[in-house]
DNA sequence: CAGCGTGTTGAGGA
DNA sequence: TTCCTCAACACGCT
């Protein structure tokens, strides 16, 4: 479900209904969802932590309790809710794991596929190097230079679009808007990464910028199944430009939109305009 | 019935 | 050793 933009559009609605709660006890349907399957110390680990804050890294949601960080990753469908005891918002068959709050509210993590994870982190160690040690900078973040992604992409000789999903090296970018920024950019998306000169780069973070910003400012792609909560859509729909458009014409220059397989994902793009 | 998907990881090969 | 590719994870939809 999830790149950047919805995951921030995830934890602002989190951080609206969850900040200043107690979870009083959880109960696991779904013990996988642990890497570990310990979800008795989880247990009793959670039990009576308030929830300080809801941030995110990258792709990695942070619920910053008293003493522990919990990481949820969402990867294709992962769902929070925050409901009444008897409403659920998604099929109780996706019903992963379920927080009963100090309000008599219940915070529930849906997956309908079930990749997503889950992670409790002790405060004591330090966690926001632990989460730079899995992925790299934000794409939007401004800091980042065309001199350090051309060093970052030295050695890598693979496509610039398998380049962009790989979140060791710039994070936040999933296959929606890597194939929107690489149209934007007006690059092909077989281009090795390593081929790449400093001005094709620096339009690349340019179009990261622009295009997950105004995606954030849209709450985020609803295409498959993404919403940002029950019942609420995303905006970024609108402004799709090639991802599935296949067969479409080219809003530049009329030519059709293709689609091929690369690095395994569906990547669209238009020959004439992406050389 | 086969293929596909907003994501990531690990195995195997070059 | 490093890098790349692809299957696997699980399940509903076309």
């Amino acid at each position: 479900m999830p790149e950047l933009p919805e995951v921030i559009t995830v934890v602002d609605i989190l951080k609206s209904e969850v900040i200043g709660k107690t979870l009083k006890t959880c109960h696991f349907f779904y013990p996988k969802l642990l890497k570990d399957n310990n979800t008795k110390e989880f247990v009793d680990n959670i039990k009576n932590q308030s929830i300080k804050n809801v941030t995110n890294r990258a792709k990695f949601i942070l619920f910053e309790l008293d003493d522990f960080i919990m990481i949820s990753h969402l990867r294709m469908e992962g769902r929070w809710a925050i409901e009444e005891k008897a409403m659920y918002a998604y099929s109780i068959k996706n019903l992963e794991v379920e927080f009963a709050l100090d309000d008599n509210l219940f915070l529930r993590y849906y997956d309908l596929r079930r990749f997503g994870t889950l992670e409790l982190i002790h405060k004591s160690i330090d966690w926001k190097k632990y989460l730079d040690g899995k992925v790299g900078p934000e794409a939007n973040n401004k800091k980042i230079t065309a001199e350090w992604l051309s060093h970052q992409f030295q050695n890598v000789k693979k496509p610039i679009k398998v380049a962009l999903l790989d979140q060791k090296i710039i994070s936040g970018i999933g296959n929606i808007y890597a194939n929107e920024i690489l149209f934007a950019a007006k690059i092909n998306p077989y281009i090795p990464a390593n081929a790449l000169n400093l001005e094709q780069l620096s339009l690349i973070l340019k179009k990261s910028q622009d295009i997950l910003n105004k995606a954030i400012e849209m709450k985020g792609t609803t295409i498959h199944s993404f919403e940002p909560k029950h019942g609420m859509q995303g905006g970024y729909q609108k402004y799709l430009r090639v991802h599935m458009k296949n067969h479409k014409p080219c809003i530049n220059c009329q030519e059709k939109i293709i689609k091929v397989q690369l690095g395994g994902r569906g990547t669209y793009y238009c020959q004439n305009c992406q050389k």
